[in-house]
DNA sequence: GACGATGAGACGTCGATCGTCTTATCGTCT
DNA sequence: AGACGATAAGACGATCGACGTCTCATCGTC
């Protein structure tokens, strides 16, 4: 099963590529046939259901590629603030960075604010526990180290998609001072040593 | 009738706006009527064939403006050489610029390639020859006149779709050493005191 | 040579798009 | 007010392309 792995990928590399070209609804799926040089008979054997299915194993690919990078920057994390710093910093970058995911959001809005903020939603939440559960589970009890994650998803998706005057998480400092009180609240020390620095 | 050519322009328009985001090959009648806020009765009342008609309408809309524009660079050209230098920098610029055309080229190359090259290119010398004949007819006979501006278009084109290191019509001073030979073929003094300076 | 994975493409189905047509509405002119 | 032309809205049947399935040939591996 070896090439396989390899098939899969130029399959959904192609349904990147396609999406971005046609958008969603005007791709068809020969456009993927063509465009991946996989035929036909494989697409439908390796993604029974069609464009939707295509689709929803990109998303769980690009969601993979996405925390795998998020867990690549935390290495050398040394304590719970700096974890949660550089989870909400890296993710907010990436987000903003993501031309593909800008691009759905234009063309086909309804769906994607969807996959982002209700059917999706719980995947993300999970995924981002799996990931950044072992590195905070060191400092705070299970319980509310899922809890915090779930906050902290949902305060970095909401401020992908409306960005607000007052916060911005892909700053770290402003990400560190608004996690400041949190921490504080779970008994964490935090760096926050200026408690009245500029939040700009 | 006021009001019709209005309509047809938004419609035109609309043609652009979907063969821009969707191609020519995915856009449809109904995208058409949908961003134009045009009924589809009226499109095919305008319009009648379907989409060919339709782009094939836009491009003639284009072209008129293409050479509307030029035409108005135009204005206060003082010679031949002016009107000819003139001419081939604003056409190569204009043509460098589109990028309306270069998406065409890129999603339709045939289609779009036969329209510069084969089937289109006699309606385009024909505009050329009508917009630039009173401009050069002043100078030289008209016979020349055509054929000048015939070649001249052949080349803009040509120099567009296959740039060369030697030549790039698009600066004044190498389309005026270009054109120097020409102009002194045909008669016409030239402003080229420098003959060995550099093309680049 | 058997086996599994893949490519190539035919096939019928179904939905989207097409082009036409009808009806109602609107603004203009008399 | 009434006639008229232009347009919007959308119904309609016909057509076409995309879909999903299937079969068969090919290729590499064991």
């Amino acid at each position: 099963m070896r090439p396989l792995d390899g098939v899969e990928d130029r399959v959904l590399d192609a349904v990147l590529e396609c999406s971005r070209r046609w958008g969603f609804a005007r791709m068809t799926i020969d456009d993927i046939v063509e465009c991946s040089g996989v035929s036909r008979a494989s697409v439908y054997r390796m993604f029974p259901g069609g464009k939707d299915v295509l689709f929803e194993a990109l998303r769980v690919r690009e969601l993979d590629r996405f925390f795998a990078v998020l867990e690549a920057d935390l290495g050398d994390a040394r304590d719970l603030e700096d974890v949660l710093v550089r989870s909400l910093v890296t993710a907010s970058r990436h987000l903003r960075e993501d031309d593909h995911l800008a691009l759905m959001l234009a063309s086909e809005p309804g769906e994607t604010l969807s996959d982002l903020t209700v059917d999706g939603l719980p995947r993300i939440i999970r995924m981002a526990s799996a990931t950044l559960a072992p590195w905070v589970a060191p400092h705070i009890d299970i319980e509310r180290a899922h809890l915090l994650i779930d906050v902290l998803v949902r305060l970095t998706i909401s401020y992908f998609l409306a960005p607000s005057e007052h916060l911005d998480l892909a700053q770290p400092q402003q990400a560190r001072a608004f996690l400041s009180p949190v921490l504080t609240a779970l008994g964490q020390p935090t760096t926050d040593t200026h408690p009245d620095r500029s939040m700009r």
